[in-house]
RNA sequence: GGAGAAAUGGCAGAGUGGUCGAAUGCGGCAGUCUUGAAAACUGUUGAGGGUCACACCUCCGGGGGUUCGAAUCCCUCUUUCUCCGCCA
């Protein structure tokens, strides 16, 4: 969530950001600003009621010790007025924040002065593009069927066991899932990022702490009788280790990776463009998280987008890279780059990666904060990004790299899987 | 799952219903001394709201209650530890 103090001050220029999102956010603005002011005047006025109450306890105190109980009596039926008083007050004062924290709550990120204007996808700007689109042979197929002919993952058994969106990956399949991972992390850590392994499920508070909840409540499976919620992201986990923390400035950056099935429910999204891989419930994904100077982090997002670009490159993939226009990039981020690869078979552009910088949107609700050089707390910075989403790496993979022989294992690979070919 | 104990500042650890945002030690920071460092000594050192700055208010695991007044008493939840049970 933005800041007040921030919003306050930049009220023209929030507006004008929120505009590339096509918000037009001038009223909740206003109202944000005006609601502030009463959540002040409230604070202060209980304050004041508090403070009076405090000095009036005291003097009682005072009066039974030199024994002056009668007075000490009249001073009670003060300070129970008061009592009452603050009562309400605090009442108005905590109805005043939640509605306050409510108007907060549906304001997106700022976007950064990069990001293009506009409504969807379609304005999503090309910024990078890379690597050869390959000629496939004629009767070349999408990877589902590929799937299918070699035995590699099958879409109707995880239909049986579980349902829709859970497939299961078979032999030299699931040894190429495995390769992937192992590879991705390695880069990863060769990069200077630290493995982690995380848990699948999280607690109510951090559901709240990356933004899963309250808004995107229907998108994560939520197990209730123990009132947790599977991951739809390493993201989340990822994140709220440095929930309520206060950094050294030393410390940063902070660059953290880890693997972890991902679960989403996706509620609604059903039809031919989310066949096979495209679209699952249950995928496993790498993912990248840095906590950064404030100074820095825009450096660190360049950086993460070479990394991503890296691996890329390595297992041979013609991809490009998006910057995200204002409709399109998230609600906590700032200014995010997408991934793509083009699946020949399929001829269209698979996302793989999606590399974000949510400046002090996430470390806001976190409370995630490094002592400055002060001696002052003051918000972080996070950045996270897919390194990488396996399914369409892997729809790419079988995609780009189908023979009529059989299914070519990246060189990269190789090492990983063992074998060079599946057939 | 059962029984018991506990939760206090960066850490360790005191704390009688009022004078407690909280002793003390360690650590951190600044200074004295020193060519420099160490040691020693002196000072300083939680967070949030609020203010031009003060004042003032809130916070002793979370929530609720008793009381004029709660770190301290009561209820409840969570977590940790010890013992028992179960278990890859």
């Amino acid at each position: 969530m933005l800041q007040v103090p921030f919003i306050r001050e930049n009220k023209a220029l929030v507006i004008e950001r929120l505009a590339k999102r096509n918000i037009d956010a001038t009223q909740l603005i206003d109202d944000v600003v005006t609601f502030d002011e009463d959540r002040k005047r409230l604070q202060t006025e209980l304050d004041n009621t508090l403070a009076e109450s405090n000095t009036l306890s005291k003097e009682i105190g005072n009066l039974y010790k030199s024994g002056e109980a009668q007075k000490a009596h009249l001073l009670k039926e003060k300070t129970s007025q008061l009592k009452e008083a603050s009562k309400q007050l605090s009442e108005a004062l905590s109805n005043k924040v939640e509605a306050l924290n409510e108007l907060l709550y549906k304001i997106p990120n700022v976007p950064n002065k990069l990001v293009p204007r506009g409504n969807s996808e379609a304005d999503n700007e090309e910024i990078f593009n890379e690597g050869d689109v390959p000629k496939l042979h004629d009767g070349a197929l999408p990877h589902w069927e590929l799937a299918k002919k070699y035995d590699i993952i099958d879409f109707e058994l995880g239909t049986k066991i579980t349902g829709a969106g859970f497939p299961v990956y078979k032999g030299k399949g699931a040894r190429l899932q495995r390769a992937l991972i192992a590879y991705f992390l390695n880069k990863n850590t060769a990069a200077g990022y630290t493995e982690y392994q995380l848990p699948l499920m999280v607690n109510e508070a951090s559901a709240f702490g990356t933004g899963q909840l309250p808004d995107k409540e229907g998108q994560m499976y939520h197990v209730t009788e123990d009132n947790l919620y599977l991951i739809p992201t390493a993201e989340v986990p990822g994140t709220n280790i440095f929930r309520d923390v206060v950094l050294g400035e030393t410390e940063l950056p902070v660059s953290i990776t880890g693997y972890t099935p991902c679960f989403r429910r996706e509620a609604g999204s059903y039809g031919a463009h989310v066949r096979g891989l495209n679209r699952l419930h249950q995928f496993d994904k790498v993912e990248i998280i840095r906590v950064e100077h404030p100074t820095k982090s825009y450096e660190a997002l360049d950086g993460m987008v070479e990394h991503v670009k890296d691996i890329i490159k390595e297992l041979k993939l013609p991809y490009r890279i998006l910057r995200l226009c204002g409709g399109d990039t998230s609600f906590a981020s700032a200014l995010t780059y997408d991934f793509e690869v083009f699946s020949t078979a399929q001829d269209r552009w698979l996302e793989i990666s999606s590399v974000s910088n949510f400046e002090t949107f996430q470390a806001n609700r976190l409370k995630l904060r490094f002592k400055n050089s002060d001696g002052k707390n003051e918000l972080a910075h996070t950045l996270n990004g897919s390194a990488l989403a396996l399914p369409r790496v892997l729809a790419g993979i079988l995609e780009n790299y189908q023979t009529k022989d059989g299914i070519v294992i990246p060189e990269v690979l190789q090492p990983y899987t063992g074998f060079k070919i599946i057939n």
